[in-house]
DNA sequence: CATGAATGAGAATTCATTCAT
DNA sequence: GATGAATGAATTCTCATTCAT
């Protein structure tokens, strides 16, 4: 009889075969990120691997299942890093502030997701829609805002009636555009939206404005 | 002032020349902010076009030339909208509403220049650098809001002490994430930002930001 | 008689490897049959089975070995069926008749068979002449066409001078054919030679033919 | 001004694409008929042609409609063979007798094409089905039947109330078996059915057959 | 100015087979 | 006996670009 016990840890080939797709995948993401859709190519990500192009078929299925596995793993970082978000525990006014200033910082660490999701925009979220993971996640950040919201509303420190969601894509549309857009905006208006001094700058400019509009005095209606 | 007239009578096979190449561009415009520039087949344009392939060549010189020359008009359409603003005769804030209500009206109206702006930047805005055309254009828009900020904060009426480009850029955020995101958004949250019952909505919360942003009342400093 | 008798009780293991090997020869025959020697895919007959790939590799060799053992299989099961001839105790015209009429119903009962012997003769029959056990194994049915033959023509019935397998091709050709071009032949001359409300048809057909041959008046020599 | 009065008669290029055409057919028959749809190499195809494997996807679009091609142009072939049967002026069973020895003679001609027929049966007659060209064509061949055996029929010299598509699939039956299931046939019986020094034994066989099948004494009805 | 034919270089994908356990 | 992971070598197909006229 062969050895039964095989120990309940993977074996090392298994191992390998996490660490391999996990390499695969992280090569992908730059190499798309870099490139886009179609100008990444399945050979290049494959040289910057261990393994070869043949794995990438053998553990993915082809580019599109590739890509479509870039977009769930950044897509589960970013949900991660949404539910480390420690806000509540500040005031609605506070908190908001750190929640807009904590998704800049965020959107600005990873420019490789930002440019997936334009990259996935382009090709009208057809690999979402394909993934079974990525059927509408929804989003920690969403919660969170909602929490504060209500609770803002709650002691009439906020006076807008805004919507969670609408919320968020306000926030994240600055956030998101300061990184996307930086190359045509630079190259266009002469003014790096990324450049580390002005960073501080734009904390303070969107969490002001966030604030103005949660915190306007409004005509009753 | 350019002259904007053509010259008086050119011969048919200028104008032929001409009009063939705006129809070249008219079809490389869709086709490009359809699939990417990678994703763009030089085949697939010339199929769709009354010339052959090789006209491509000898107009434009190659793939990336048309690219470039596709951005270029798109800038140029967009500036020349811009141009046509028309807003300074009204005071400060109801200037800037219109303002703001007529960026996301022009950017939802043009979702081929979203999409080609979003595949520059994925492509590090190269093509803007190699153009003669695009060197930091500016954008008339941003000169608009100029004059209403000088005049608002003249008038005591705007706090804020905000540049001209940075509003600009916050404007546009909302307006260019709506387009361009919408798919990734709609997909993830389940929520249309491009619906139009909701166009309304998003007009006015913008707006409602944006001057909510510029007349807060703010600690003398 | 060869004994068809399994030997009594064999343990559980080599029972499995017996049913798995057949398991694996049922799924290539179809797969085969279905696509060519070249179109099956090695991947695909795993799938279709309950074992692994790696089992074909170790009970046949490879992919070339599994299709002569495919062949092996499907001409001994042909063989036993025609070893169950049962029409000499007939009239020599009558046994003719019922063997034409045998032949057709086998053929028809077996496409997969057919289109086996068609993809082998595409490659000129090289697994045969590489095969131990498919060597000039003649044919029962031939055996049977001798002695009817004999019998005919000795009692004056038959004035055909014939050779056994000369007929035996005579009557497998339309047999063949009419299952093995039935595509074709139906999309061309819009006819179907399989369909059920002809069989009938062209059984009779077929055995008015060998029969009018076999005793048509003839000159003498 | 450029000359104008280009001959009538094609130029050189388009000359040469005429004839790198036919070469590429010629060469795609042979190698499709010897390996099958799916042994048959693309490259394999180029190789052996003065152009590349390029020009195989530029003049037809891919393997599938190069079989396709491939296959219309055999059965072109066929049909102008066919039309070329002269055998009206011959009384009914001489002119019988002369078809079904054309017919076995044209098969044995052609190795290829009949390979090709039973290829494209494995496949299910779809490349047929696709084609434009290869709907339903019927064949020459059936014609000349239809009228030999009216006017057999009507002499009386033909007992038989046989249909002409029923004698085509009849006499095509033999023919066809003769060369496709040749090498099966030879490794299991040991007898050549191409062999040259039989060649007169099977056509005067398959004309006894279907002139004794035709002129059989028949019971009246 | 205009055009159909041509193409080199490369891209994604597949397949039978073997290895380590 | 049995198995999942791995893979080298091919295979089909594509694409931007240029040539001859």
């Amino acid at each position: 009889m062969t050895s039964v016990e095989e120990p309940a840890r993977p074996n090392g080939r298994i191992r390998d075969a996490v660490r391999t797709r996990a390499e695969i995948l992280d090569v992908a993401t730059q190499e798309f990120a870099r490139a886009g859709y179609d100008g990444a190519r399945v050979d290049e990500i494959a040289a910057r691997t261990r393994t070869t192009k043949r794995m990438i078929y053998y553990y993915f299925g082809g580019k599109e299942q590739l890509f479509t596995a870039v977009l769930e793993r950044a897509y589960g970082v970013i949900r991660e890093a949404e539910q480390g978000l420690d806000v509540e525990h500040l005031d609605p006014v506070a908190a908001i502030r750190r929640l807009t200033e904590l998704t800049l910082d965020h959107h600005e660490q990873h420019p490789d997701f930002i440019r997936l999701v334009s990259i996935e925009n382009i090709h009208g979220a057809e690999h979402i829609a394909a993934s079974e993971k990525l059927g509408k996640i929804g989003s920690p950040a969403v919660d969170v805002i909602r929490r504060i919201l209500a609770s803002g509303q709650e002691s009439g420190l906020f006076t807008a009636d805004v919507d969670a969601v609408d919320l968020h894509a306000m926030i994240s549309s600055f956030c998101f555009f300061r990184v996307a857009n930086r190359h045509t905006f630079g190259a266009l208006f002469g003014r790096d939206l990324t450049a580390p001094d002005r960073r501080e700058h734009y904390r303070t400019m969107l969490g002001d404005m966030v604030i103005a509009y949660l915190t306007a005095e409004r005509a009753t209606d």
